[in-house]
DNA sequence: AATGAATGAGATTTCATTCAT
DNA sequence: TATGAATGAAATCTCATTCAT
């Protein structure tokens, strides 16, 4: 009888989104300034909205953080999983992928920026490095851990110490997104870093020192 | 009646050691909460002077900052290109000598925290940043750079893209520097990075990539 | 299709209580917590209305406030007076009765509150100050210093100074009152005062100072 | 040899005055408007110094408030009791002493507008008003019963309960205070009271009730 | 030179009040 | 009428900086 209410009224829309336009208007403006150097009212203004407004749906402007990287994450945990579970193939084309499409889904996203705001801040918010490591790094680490010990297993790579060995296929990729909210914002300096020739380069070098039966010698690319 | 100082009074020596203290304790403490996070008086505390007396020396937080990043990086920049400059024998060697060498005398000390402050502290001080990239970044880029271009050039090295194949170089060496002044100074999780053994793969997993004619394939370690 | 309403709707009658549910709130909170202590959506909230419906009814925090003490007066106001009125009998026994009809009636009730927060508030509030004296304190101190003047004249008490009289009397009283809505409302400390009894010793040892025949000696009580 | 110094530098001397420069400020003005009312600035005016500077000493609103009250206690606590002590003579002329010498040297100061802001704020801060109990009320109380109580003892005081005797006598006391910091600070209502003939009253309708052998009836004064 | 008390601009946070729904 | 999201003035508190000593 009453004709289906086609959205909730401005208002009502508005309301529901305020959490989200605040923490996204948080996170640009935290991964752009850092945590401490930005202003309450600057992250409302960006989200639109009045300094009180902030307020009303974060009880302060560190609880704001913690929301923010909270949220965040969540958001970005399952991909990863996802991503290598039920892949079959060689190892070798499992990291070249991981790699590319970490960088085209997170990398290169605003969300890369969490990685900078949180090496700027573990040390003055420890249960959110915590947290951070623990829904992050560890998960992120045990995946590429795996997916060089399934090699290894296989036979299709040398037997390497694989912690150590992720450790050096993320340097470079953090290297990268780190750059890009740091050094590469400023956008002034010689040539910006060209993230997919780095991680095409980063990937052949890395595999002919992993595979047990590196391809003949050429010039890669 | 006094006597002939043989070596300057210790006031005096204090007095000039002032600028230095204060940069130190600038370091740390910048390293350790950021720089917006860190109050001037901290800095002087643990200067082991008042407030005031910053202020003697330097005109603002801003200028400590800045006089800090400067004295820091020039006492680091020579060293580099020295090691570098004579040296004859394999480009291999070298790289593996640099690498250990960076690692044990800046980013193992408290000025391999300086590239923390520079990635949160890039985008606010864009003078600072465009400093540390001429005097650290492009230096560093050049040098590495070099070795490889000197190592393709012989024959040593396959012909691989020399600016990108530096920064896979580099993203481990960042990784563990930051990791440092992050996450690892929490001290809660897992079992913390050695950095030695990262970056004994990383030579590896890097040469193997690099050289034309590879170790024969035996477990490295 | 409605029946005709007996009595008005619920809602109907909701409506018409709202401003006393109002004022009964704002009582209970400001007697609590002071005037400037509470905050507007508590009183809102304890009357079971939301913020905006606080305004419909008053236009501001303070016009709440100012009709509450208003209200709230003019309901004990004629109460007293229409006591002694027509009173036939001894003045003795007629201030013993007024001072336990009063507590009974407004000391130990809500209300008495509202001295406490006259108290508080009167210099911050002159008019409402004003209003009080003029409605309440002058008053009062009108009826009691008749009921003296009456016993003085009779030659039931002895002649004193009427307007000092009427302080001793009411200084007991309004102790009591505060207590009750200050230290008493704690209830931590001690054996807690109880009020008829000290009535009752008020009221022995004024007629006694009082009478121009007081009774023979002998223990009260 | 060197010139005894005949005072501290001025700026010592502010230092060390500043503290009670500033509880004197607040106490004055929390008497005047209440704590909550009263705003930080304000106490840091009315002491002649800036918003910070109060900061340096307390920190916070709530801690000035407790060190007022705490300070402005320890003063007076000594007071009562050393004057009832020693005393030799009657217990009727000992309570005309006693209630005379509290109101020149407590209820007529300053001191005296405490009573107002405790009743006020005692149920916002309970342990204030614990210590306010324990360090005034109690031994008040403590002091006008045991007067009390030796009168009755040496049967020059009828027998009445003691305690709600102190509760009568105390009374009008109050009531003095309180008005001299509410509704009489406003200075515009009929005639003001008058504490010196309302003490002298006091005493000789208590005294009459509470002596076994009253003086023999006359008008007073 | 060194100190540290003092300052006041500025940041965070609160809350009386408004107003679109 | 009633709501409660939104506002922004105002309060609390911080801290970089100054300056009398």
């Amino acid at each position: 009888m009453r004709p289906a209410p086609a959205s909730p009224s401005p208002r009502q829309r508005r309301k529901e989104a305020r959490p989200q336009e605040l923490l996204d208007a948080a996170l640009s403006l935290f991964v752009e300034k850092g945590f401490a150097a930005t202003r309450s009212e600057e992250v409302a203004a960006r989200a639109g909205v009045s300094k009180g407004t902030l307020y009303l749906y974060f009880a302060s402007k560190e609880e704001l953080f913690k929301a923010l990287i909270r949220e965040s994450l969540s958001a970005h945990i399952a991909e990863g999983a996802a991503l290598i579970a039920g892949y079959q193939g060689s190892m070798a084309e499992l990291l070249a992928m991981v790699l590319n499409d970490w960088w085209v889904r997170v990398g290169n996203t605003p969300a890369g920026g969490i990685s900078k705001i949180m090496v700027a801040e573990a040390r003055n918010f420890p249960e959110l490095a915590q947290f951070f490591v623990d829904e992050v790094i560890a998960p992120t680490h045990e995946l590429l851990g795996g997916v060089i010990a399934r090699g290894i297993a296989s036979g299709e790579f040398r037997p390497v110490p694989v912690s150590e060995a992720v450790h050096v296929l993320i340097g470079p990729m953090l290297h990268m997104v780190l750059n890009q909210h740091s050094f590469g914002a400023c956008a002034m300096f010689g040539p910006p870093i060209d993230p997919a020739a780095v991680i095409r380069v980063q990937i052949d070098l890395i595999l002919r020192g992993l595979l047990a039966a590196p391809p003949s010698i050429k010039q890669n690319e």
